[in-house]
DNA sequence: TCATACTCTAACGTTAAGGTTAATGAACAC
DNA sequence: GTGTTCATTAACCTTAACGTTAGAGTATGA
């Protein structure tokens, strides 16, 4: 499931257990692009599109953002990621430092959402095993009850 | 926030902070229902409703659920609600029992379903601080780097 | 070279979850 | 009794996130 190899977008739909449909409309949305096209014209990824769209799918899923917002995130992040491997970019160090801190306000935006959801998460638990609790003590009764009745027929 | 009183629908939706087309459409798919309706077909509802809708509302967004889906839990507690306040159905005991272990079930599976999302966001918050981390060891870096050119301008 | 499996673009269809509008009635304030 | 505000149903509209189909090209093993 940790594939080293370069891929065409049908092993990539497989693997992230998702459609070509899908990965094309990600593609018109920005949300991720082939690393070139063969000479036929199809696609083709590198391993690191797996990554990324765990990534997408978990933002999407954990955190309930659209693809509209998850964009705004990946955004963020590939633009950080492009000041270390393409670091002489015609930028001056300012505008690297404006890059990085709002990737910052990104991730610490994420992070607090992250926080809020596992508190919330926490108290729907508390409610549930409560909520368990009280069922087992009601099954018991009507267990009991029934043993009740079945001696007396 | 926590209204004692009967109200109607607009007052409802207010508290709930939603709109009343869509608690129309709760009741459309059979999620809510107001307690009776006045001579001018008007929907009253008891503060009840707020609860639920509430309930509704966290389903939806930190489990991601489908309304469908939402209903489906709904109704099997309120079948086990309703063995409290209406016990004297025509049910048997064996009934009563299967509602119980029934509900008991989907709770259960809503109790793993929490956890695991907890344990996700849990993994996610890691990877969250460990980026931010990161970044603001870049950040210290530009900084440096912008105050030692300044020095020599 | 042919069958089969995969890919391409383009276009139309679908579904959930409501939004919006229209035409009408009810409750209350003055 | 007449605004004004809230409610009613019914019908049509919208948006995101894909699904589906059509018609065509491509890659590969037998």
């Amino acid at each position: 499931m940790e594939p080293t190899h370069e891929m065409q977008i049908g092993e990539l739909a497989q693997i992230c257990q998702t459609t070509t449909r899908t990965l094309r409309y990600y593609e018109d949305i920005g949300l991720i692009e082939p690393l070139r096209r063969l000479d036929g014209g199809f696609r083709v990824y590198g391993p690191e599109t797996v990554t990324r769209i765990r990534h997408i799918q978990e933002l999407k899923e954990l955190l309930g953002w659209s693809l509209e917002e998850v964009r705004g995130v990946v955004q963020a992040e590939d633009a950080v990621e492009s000041l270390r491997s393409q670091y002489r970019q015609s930028r001056t160090d300012q505008e690297r430092l404006a890059v990085v801190k709002q990737a910052t306000g990104i991730i610490e935006g994420q992070l607090a959402r992250v926080e809020e959801r596992i508190d919330r998460l926490a108290q729907m638990r508390q409610r549930l095993q409560a909520k368990l609790t009280r069922y087992a003590e009601l099954e018991e009764e009507l267990a009991a009850h029934i043993r009740s009745q079945e001696g007396s027929v």
